[in-house]
DNA sequence: CTTCTTGTTACTGA
DNA sequence: ATCAGTAACAAGAA
């Protein structure tokens, strides 16, 4: 699952090793994993180098030193980058206990081979994520028209989400999860952001005061900042760059804790289903 | 066998 | 046109 932390580290690690690294080989496992034509996608990215990695919301943005063209990589729900230095082939975090720690494995869908023999492998379980290639133009149209302002910008701020909240119906928790109000937040910081806020998830979002805008709009930054600082959340799946798991997992305070006292009140969390998603709450101190 | 898991989009009906 | 709710997608785990 990964969220913006887990892929803001993935970004983070991988820019420290594969820029400007020759891409000598492009290897795809499953050719649906990679959207659009597979020969044209070889041929653009086989002797080219990534200049730049980016992100925006959860989407993987990769610069390429030649042509006009980004490869933008989803990860969904189970989707994970690792890198391998020759020899070091270990990536752990599927929870089948320690199953295929060598790569590629079953679960890898494409992968590139770079000039000095290191491997970046895409792998994903449930195969929802996609490698694709888009035009700088294509691909700033569609951020344009489907992402929200970073939540960890200055546009997203108590006044903004007050304003996309306004008469809608929608609870909150649903307004959170749509990439187009604010992008890269998903069901565990979502939970975890409204618990700190106070706030119970299903409320409508046009009936979240002022007052509690600012402290839903405070709380997420804190805690994805946090997040990113322990490297995000492992709850299954997501590894990072070197498939090392996260470590905010011992910070969250609801997220799969239902039936668990609330550390903040200690009645017991709940959980139940809202904006399509199971969700966890406390039910004493979440209104 | 059924139910649950999640990011995103398509669909449905109001 | 906009909004809100839900199914679908895949591959498992329990």
């Amino acid at each position: 699952m990964p969220e913006l932390p887990e892929v803001e580290t993935i970004v983070r690690d991988l820019r420290k090793k594969i820029i400007n690294q020759r891409i000598a080989d492009v290897l795809i496992f499953l050719p649906r994993a990679v959207q659009g034509d597979p020969d044209i996608f070889v041929r653009i990215l086989k002797g080219n180098r990534f200049s730049d990695i980016s992100r925006r919301g959860k989407l993987l943005i990769f610069s390429l030193a030649k042509g006009a063209d980004k490869l933008l990589i989803h990860l969904k729900m189970t989707g994970q980058l690792v890198y391998c230095h020759q020899g070091r082939l270990i990536a752990g975090g599927h929870s089948q206990a320690d199953f295929d720690r060598h790569l590629p494995n079953r679960h890898t869908r494409a992968g590139f081979v770079f000039a000095d023999h290191a491997r970046l492998y895409f792998n994903d379980l449930r195969t929802f994520g996609y490698l694709r290639l888009a035009s700088g133009q294509e691909l700033a149209r569609e951020l344009d028209k489907k992402f929200g302002p970073e939540p960890l910008s200055r546009q997203f701020n108590a006044i903004y989400l007050a304003r996309a909240a306004k008469d809608r119906k929608i609870s909150i928790k649903g307004l959170l999860l749509d990439q187009k109000i604010v992008a890269g937040i998903g069901n565990i910081y979502a939970d975890e952001a409204l618990h700190a806020a106070g706030i119970f998830p299903g409320r409508a979002a046009g009936r979240v005061n002022a007052r509690q805008m600012e402290k839903l709009v405070a709380a997420s930054k804190r805690i994805l900042r946090q997040a990113i600082k322990y490297r995000g959340t492992t709850f299954n799946n997501y590894v990072d760059a070197d498939g090392q798991r996260g470590h905010f997992y011992q910070h969250l305070k609801v997220y799969n804790r239902a039936d668990q006292p609330c550390l903040a009140c200690g009645h017991l969390l709940r959980k139940t289903r809202i904006a399509g998603r199971g969700t966890a709450y406390c039910p004493a101190c979440q209104h």
